[in-house]
RNA sequence: GGCGGCGUGACCGAGUGGCUCAGGUAGCGGCCUGCAAAGCCGUUUACACGGGUUCGAUUCCCGUCGCCGCCUCCA
């Protein structure tokens, strides 16, 4: 049975969805102002590989995971470019999931924008004041910490702790520091949309409320994110549904930071913290292997050696993917024992750095069998290390699709040329398909080929 | 000031009170190969420092040093 480390409880817990079979999860998405970062990218990667083991597991997963399409980080770029904010996040957001496309991070069941739930949430904002558990200032709505009983579970801090260390530019009208606001009263020229205290936009905090009960419903498995949401996004969240009478999410969990070095990551390649650069310059696949091969909750150091040493280790993959599929081991039913093995590492609070362990185990022993000519023992080790990839998201690459016409003709007339011992001229074959940009592998079934 | 995390071999990065265990990348040596590529095998005194607990600590406790994050809108 899977077991995640649960923010709210400080400890690992059995995860114990509301429904059996049935996983509801609500990660909280991009807001859509500029190019999405690494960040961005990890978050994406962690849940992505959570919702495709737990459908693997056999759940039936609703994924959700928000566009905020209204903050005050989009208006200020549409002040300062002139341009109309929403035409910001529609790009924004058009350049995110182009991103996301590029990691192989599958896309939402839904991807709710804030913008389509203002009525909801001037609703709840409405119901919160009604309680006395928010109230109105000359500037918006605010919520009252201090009616929320256990406020500061997950920031994992008491209250007064939490008020102790707030930074003190605050609004003097707001009864406690730690009071957030719901609801923003336009200044003029902004977005806004009409509500009891005037016209306004939501806070930050209040879409996710909304959005997450009214797709998943009330007490919904799972609510994930990075590791800075989970105060004051996520505390806030959680407030609003608890003083609202509704029961929130019943697991939280936090993804760690992805670190980049500063000076050393930006002198040797010039500041990859943007996603979309780093999806150009690295195969993007080897994000996904950095991001497995530390525990989601660790931080991780994104640089260019690290992608590099990625980009080697998914060579590897590559090449035994190749090797199996020209293999007669292909096709065999994966070994039960080994995907037992992944079971265990991913149910154990997601170890994916156990598990990419057993992958690249798998992948040796099965070379090993397959040198030795073992078909028997290497199909079910390599069939498992194909699944296990497969889950992870490691989409592994077989093929030769592409290859100009041309280039096979090369092939073609260095397998003529080999056959004939005449190694001079296969040899001046290889090395005019090698300045085309492939690599020929001569195995017992004829040469194969692949990008360099 | 409050809360939390980290410091592992050339590099990255798991993990554990004692049982050669990681794993990846790079280098080197070997096998295989016409030569390569791919693959396999082998390989470099590893666990920040100082104490303590213990029969035994990289793993537990205390301290020191260093790095990092959060504490109202940043994934």
């Amino acid at each position: 049975m899977l077991q995640l480390f649960d923010t709210a409880k400080g400890s690992v817990v059995p995860f114990q969805p509301r429904e059996p079979g049935k996983v509801s999860m609500y990660v909280c998405g991009p807001t859509v102002y500029g190019p999405p970062h690494l960040g961005h990218g990890r978050f994406s990667l962690v849940f992505d590989v959570l919702r495709r083991y737990l459908r693997w597991s056999g759940y039936e997963v609703t994924y959700v995971s928000n566009i905020t399409d209204i903050d005050d980080k989009i208006i200020d770029r549409a002040k300062r470019e002139q341009r109309d904010w929403r035409e910001i996040a529609r790009r924004c957001e058009e350049v995110w999931y182009r991103a996301m496309d590029a990691l192989g991070v599958q896309r939402p069941d839904h991807d709710p924008h804030a913008t389509d739930y203002v009525e909801q949430m001037v609703a709840l904002v409405e119901r919160l004041v009604a309680r006395g558990a928010a109230y109105e200032t000359s500037d918006g709505v605010y919520f009252a910490a201090e009616t929320v009983d256990d406020y500061g579970l997950l920031a994992r801090q008491p209250l007064e702790t939490l008020k102790a260390g707030a930074r003190v530019e605050t609004i003097e009208e707001k009864r406690s520091p730690v009071d957030f606001a719901l609801w923003k009263k336009a200044k003029p020229g902004e977005p806004s949309w009409p509500s009891p205290w005037g016209e306004g936009r939501p806070g930050w905090h209040t879409e996710c409320v909304v959005m997450s009960l009214d797709i998943l419903g009330e007490d919904f498995d799972l609510h994930g994110g990075g590791q800075d949401l989970a105060f004051p996004h996520h505390e806030n969240e959680r407030a609003q549904a608890v003083a609202d009478g509704r029961r929130f999410a019943r697991t939280w969990v936090h993804n760690g930071f992805v670190e980049v070095e500063g000076t050393k990551m930006s002198k040797s390649l010039g500041n990859v913290r943007n996603l979309l650069d780093l999806v150009e310059q690295y195969d993007p696949r080897a994000y996904r292997l950095l991001v497995l091969q530390s525990h989601y909750r660790s931080p991780i150091d994104v640089s260019d050696a690290n992608l590099r040493a990625a980009e080697g280790a998914l060579d590897r993959l590559d090449a035994f993917a190749r090797r199996v599929a020209a293999s007669p081991a292909a096709g065999a039913e994966p070994d039960p024992e080994a995907l037992e093995q992944f079971r265990a590492a991913m149910d154990d609070d997601l170890q994916t750095p156990a598990a990419t362990r057993l992958l690249f185990d798998l992948v040796r022993q099965a070379n090993a069998a397959l040198d030795a000519g073992d078909v028997a023992a290497a199909g079910p080790r390599a069939a498992a290390a194909l699944e296990i990839a497969s889950v992870l998201g490691l989409e592994l690459s077989t093929g030769e699709e592409d290859v100009p016409e041309e280039v096979r003709a090369w092939v073609r007339e260095r397998d003529e040329a080999r056959a004939a011992r005449d190694w001079a001229r296969a040899d001046a074959l290889r090395d005019r398909i090698t300045a085309a940009g492939y690599v020929v592998e001569d195995t017992p079934t004829g040469a194969v080929l692949r990008r360099a």
